[in-house]
This record gives C-alpha cells, sequence and structure tokens, in this order.
DNA sequence: GCTTATGATAAGCAATGTCTTATGATTATG
DNA sequence: CATAATCATAAGACATTGCTTATCATAAGC
C-alpha cells in the first residue's frame, strides 16, 4: 500500500477544497472560478497546479482559457488508501476490545 | 453532508501520521512514542492533541502515564465524508463523457 | 519526603504555505 | 494590427505550522 497523500494534503487547505467542489460541479476556465472566488486569479491558478500535480483535476487548453476538469484519479488512490487505514484501525480497535475483556475476567 | 475536515488536516503531516499509525498498532504512552519518533516530547503530546482533537485517538490516563488509544471516529467521518465526494465526482465525470459524445455527433 | 519519570503547556524560532502585485506569453476581437 | 482577455510564473509580504528548550504539575519508587 504506498500512497503519497498528494490529494489529502491538496484537499486539506479550505480555499483549495472550494476550488476542486467548483471543478467537480462542472468544468470551468480560471477565469470563472476567480470570479467565484474571494481570491486573485494568481492564487487561483496556484491552487490549481497543487491539486492537478495530486491528480485531482486536470486541464483542456482551450483558446485563450484553460478549461479545468475533473480527474477521478486523486480521489480514487486516496480512497483506497483510506479504505486500507480504515480496516486496520477497525481491527486494532476489536482488538483493544477483546484484550479488555480478557483482563476484566 | 457537513464535516470538519479535522480528520484529514490532522493526517496531512508526516510526523502526525506516523503517531497515528503507530498507536493504530497498538496503545501506547507518551514516551514510548517519543522513542519511536524522530522528534522530543512535547512535539509527540503537541500531535497528540491535534489527533485527539479530530478524534483520530483518545487517552487513558494510567499513572503517571498517558495511554493513547486508536478512535475510529475521526477516520469514520472522514470516510464518509470521501465516499460522498467520490460518488459525487463519478457523477460529474460520467456526465462529461456523454457530453463530449454528445458534441461529437 | 526526596528523587525520578511522565507528560502537558508556554515561548521563541525557522520553515513552509498562501496570498498579493507585477509581468510576460498566448489567443481572441474590433 | 492594435487592443483586450486569459492565464502561468516570479518575487516578496505575511500568517501558519512544526519544532525546540524551558518549566510546571502529577505520580511512582526508594
Amino acid at each position: 500500500m504506498s500512497y503519497d497523500y498528494a490529494a489529502m494534503i491538496a484537499l486539506a487547505d479550505p480555499t483549495r477544497r472550494q476550488v476542486f467542489e467548483l471543478v467537480a460541479e462542472q468544468p470551468r476556465s480560471v477565469a470563472e472560478l476567480t470570479r467565484c472566488l474571494p481570491v486573485s486569479q494568481p492564487a487561483v491558478s496556484q491552487h490549481l497546479k497543487v491539486l492537478k500535480d495530486a491528480r485531482l483535476v486536470h486541464a483542456e487548453p482551450r483558446g485563450a482559457s484553460n478549461i479545468y476538469h475533473i480527474d477521478p484519479h486523486g480521489l480514487g488512490e486516496m480512497r483506497a488508501w483510506l479504505d486500507h487505514i480504515w480496516g486496520e484501525a477497525l481491527d486494532a480497535f476489536r482488538k483493544e476490545i477483546n484484550d479488555s475483556r480478557e483482563k476484566e475476567r
């Protein structure tokens, strides 16, 4: 189970989450995204770069615009990792319950 | 679907992930955790505070020690949120594929 | 009781991250 | 062809974060 945590780190920032949610809702250009957000256009571009590197979005050049689309890969990897950890955590939790039961006897 | 992202933010830090993994493996005291990690005891305590607030671990005082255990709540909430977003993302992705098919006609 | 071990908190510092303005490159528009 | 629009990148300001050392409170062991 190897995972580079890029998607999780990317989504840990609130502004970046907003950018991602907007793109997930529908494909949008940088200009459109900037109009929806309380930060400057360069800030939006910087966030998009992080999201793109984490494979949460991908860009489609369209004339002078750059349309950003959702990319399922980043979320998929994150989900696989989380499922794995979740399984381990539940096992550990059950084991603890058992151990504490045994002690009571 | 409301989620405060505390678990995700907590696990976005590499040291904090290590602390969490160690606790998930088996319950451990702060001193034990510090011996396993390349940072000072106060650093470990600070990370544990963040993990505890995110309901990823919980503390069990035992004499002068403080044994930290895994707490499934934080991961569970994060998992529920991620499943939700994952569903939305897949819907959006499928919709895009459809839209681009229609344009080709 | 005195010493030792444990762990939480405070204060300060260095590194990192997020934002801004400035700028240049590319494309559409009149 | 000149102007306007779009967007990425660079440079710098500012805030946040993760770490350290110092310290205090509590509990265990002699």
